[in-house]
DNA sequence: ACGTCTACCTGTCGGC
DNA sequence: TGCCGACAGGTAGACG
């Protein structure tokens, strides 16, 4: 579910809350994707010392070490001052001085992973391959034009890869493309460096933009203090298969490319 | 190095 | 109404 918009609205959302706050007991739910790491006791008197974030991963720096919490598909965090019990799909529990975070997660594909330092072996392995951050400055237009060259995956592919830069996720990428005006399919190679530099700006701007409207909510992503998503509102073709263009008034097409749906407007986006 | 498939897990929705 | 399959924002690993 979270791409980097929504994974950035829940930073913003539990940073200030959380930087400072001492940990006092961890409870686990199920199992997630991964091993917490470490004995959860292990981390009572922890200090959190930042909230930050790379691609779709948040990272809870402590005084000693860091936890690693991606949320999958279907995860979300909760900020909560007045404690409750946690419900069934409750599976990671902080017990701070200050309230409780907790993530939400009904299909489990999220995980919370402890690493001593971000050089472990572990976290290398998480974090290492990953792009460079879209919203940043590292984000330059020559080595994006570069790596398309160099490429001979199809862009959509790509850009879900990670591997040039991190955060697009199936909306993103869609909604990427359509503004950009470059058929999914295509082959990152052919594509020419006046639409390579659209694409570029097109990544910024969507994401950018929906950060600003507090991400997408398809079913059930809300922010830190429970706020629905708006972006979904101003998606220009994914989830709207057979729905006119709103450019050109074309349905709009779904295309499977590997298991994943591909939205785009056969008459916007060319091959 | 690429695409393709499978797996992980639960909830929801459409069709019959 | 109820059952059943398809599908969902992500990622990793196996295989050809």
């Amino acid at each position: 579910m979270p791409e980097l918009p929504e994974v950035e609205v829940t930073r913003r959302g539990i940073a200030a809350a959380l930087v400072g706050a001492q940990l006092r007991t961890v409870v686990l739910g199920k199992p997630l994707r991964w091993p917490l790491g470490c004995d959860p006791a292990q981390l009572a008197g922890r200090m959190v010392t930042g909230v930050g974030r790379r691609g779709k991963y948040l990272l809870f720096h402590l005084d000693q070490g860091c936890l690693i919490v991606h949320l999958g598909m279907s995860g979300s965090l909760r900020w909560l001052v007045q404690p409750t019990e946690p419900g069934p799909h409750d599976h990671f529990d902080c017990r701070t001085d200050r309230g409780i975070l907790r993530l939400h997660d009904p299909r489990r594909f999220g995980a919370v992973v402890y690493v001593a330092s971000l050089h472990d072996p572990v976290a290398c392995k998480l974090l290492g391959g990953l792009g460079v951050e879209p919203l940043s400055d590292d984000f330059r237009v020559e080595g994006w034009l570069l790596a398309l060259r160099q490429s001979r995956q199809a862009i959509k592919p790509l850009l879900l890869s990670g591997r040039v830069v991190v955060g697009v996720g199936n909306i993103y990428a869609c909604e990427a493309l359509f503004r950009a005006g470059i058929r999914p399919s295509t082959l990152a190679s052919r594509i020419g460096p006046v639409r390579a530099r659209r694409l570029h700006a097109a990544i910024r701007e969507v994401l950018a933009q929906a950060v600003e409207l507090g991400g997408s909510t398809l079913r059930d992503f809300s922010s830190v203090q429970g706020h629905a998503g708006a972006f979904q509102l101003h998606a220009q073709v994914y989830g709207r298969e057979g729905l006119p263009c709103r450019v050109c008034g074309t349905p709009v097409r779904m295309e499977r490319q590997g298991q994943r749906s591909s939205f785009f407007c056969p008459r916007c986006q060319r091959p």
